[in-house]
DNA sequence: ACAAAAGTGTTACCCGTACACCCATGC
DNA sequence: GCATGGGTGTACGGGTAACACTTTTGT
């Protein structure tokens, strides 16, 4: 027995949705599509999966051949199989969630794609069903991160706790007492105070944290509720 | 433009996680496969999707023609593509996660796909990834019903306090006390308390509820936190 | 009468929230 | 010296966990 008869094949492609975030706003990467249909519209990045290759294999060849990056943060979202989503030919996708220091990626632009960061409020409209792909990602980023400390996954190794409260407001739309804040944050005994300090915000400079990876990797299934009631979200 | 050139085109499956409950345990309902190759071992319910549907058609179709039942609790779980997950040809497949009656099953067995309701724990070996399957779709079932209100999905209509409790117990292989659990389940709201009891399973016998559709639909959103510390789980 | 399960109330503690002032520095 | 943002402490209230006894009824 070599095959299966009488069953339709798809093609099956892999899209990532690809957060970052710059210090005040939470952007989307998003490339012009370079082929037709729909060419110079915008789009997720993506890609055919290869018929050798697993889904996430395929996602990190594809996300290195964008940004130059890897083993940045990435899980499976969703399936997206609609018969019609593609008009070309029946295509599956499933789309990946990733999130990545936007500093990181600045190093190494790679203007073969045309890709440009995007603010989240500020989206075109994109191709096929991506604006969806991007609500859902978007619903995924704001319920995970009320339970796990995924959000570190956006600042750069270094980073400060009015930095880390500035990104925990932009991803809720809400606005937190930093007291509090900062308070629950160390209490997670996840951050390591540095002796420098950043003084490009403020005059009077703000610390340095790092993230204790040890810890980090150990409690990340621990619920950590730092956002306090996920009705506020406006 | 009618095709993609150049790329692999791919079978696309759906399987079914189904899980019930008879008032002790946690079971899954398993098929013997009845084609090859691997025929006659335990599988999961799938099939594969047609060339005209989407895959949330796909698994309603197939849970239809397993148990007869439709409406009930389904969501897609996680996309499983390795290359050799099926020896005899590259086949992806969308996995679905789904909560159902068991008493209702049982109205309406169908034989012809030798399905039976077997413990969680003790599955036999499952064909292909399908173990890993169940895995993660327990690991979904434990994480989700911390949080949201699932579980009832699993309960007849009609259903007594001690039940929930033995039920919640059953997921998280724990015990919880009667009395903290009895007054956290009934501050959400989400219960009506019936006129008749339940007198098969004690000598005084147990008030029946009934679901409050109403506030589960509006509330299911909410974090519930039925589950103290999930740290608690053996 | 006794066994078996249902049902109910109180207390103590911890966590989360609200809230206001001082500190360090660049200009 | 003043404006700007960083950093800290306290008091109150709500919710969760621990815990034991009474009720009902079939045998």
């Amino acid at each position: 027995m070599t095959r299966y008869s009488g069953q339709s094949r798809m093609l099956v492609a892999v899209d990532c949705i690809i957060f970052g975030f710059d210090g005040e706003e939470l952007k989307l990467l998003l490339i012009k599509r370079g082929f037709e249909p729909q060419k110079n519209k915008w789009s997720l990045m993506g890609g055919f999966v290869q018929g050798d290759e697993g889904f996430e294999t395929a996602a990190t060849r594809i996300l290195k051949k964008l940004t130059g990056l890897e083993g940045v943060y990435m899980e499976q979202l969703f399936a997206f199989g609609e018969p019609a989503r593609d008009p070309v030919e029946r295509t599956v996708s499933i789309t990946y969630f990733t999130l990545i220091d936007i500093n990181q990626y600045k190093l190494q632009i790679n203007d073969e794609y045309h890709a440009e960061w995007i603010a989240l409020d500020k989206l075109p409209d994109l191709i096929f069903d991506h604006t969806e792909m991007v609500k859902m990602a978007q619903e995924k980023l704001r319920y995970k991160a009320a339970i796990h400390p995924i959000l570190f996954e956006l600042l750069p190794l270094k980073f400060t706790i009015p930095q880390l409260q500035l990104l925990y407001e932009a991803v809720y739309d809400a606005t937190f007492d930093k007291r509090n804040f900062s308070r629950k944050v160390l209490s997670t005994g996840l951050l390591i105070k540095q002796k420098d300090k950043d003084r490009l915000s403020s005059k009077r400079g703000a610390f340095y944290f790092k993230l204790d990876k040890r810890k980090y990797n150990a409690k990340f299934n621990a619920f950590l509720n730092f956002v306090t009631d996920p009705g506020n979200i406006k």
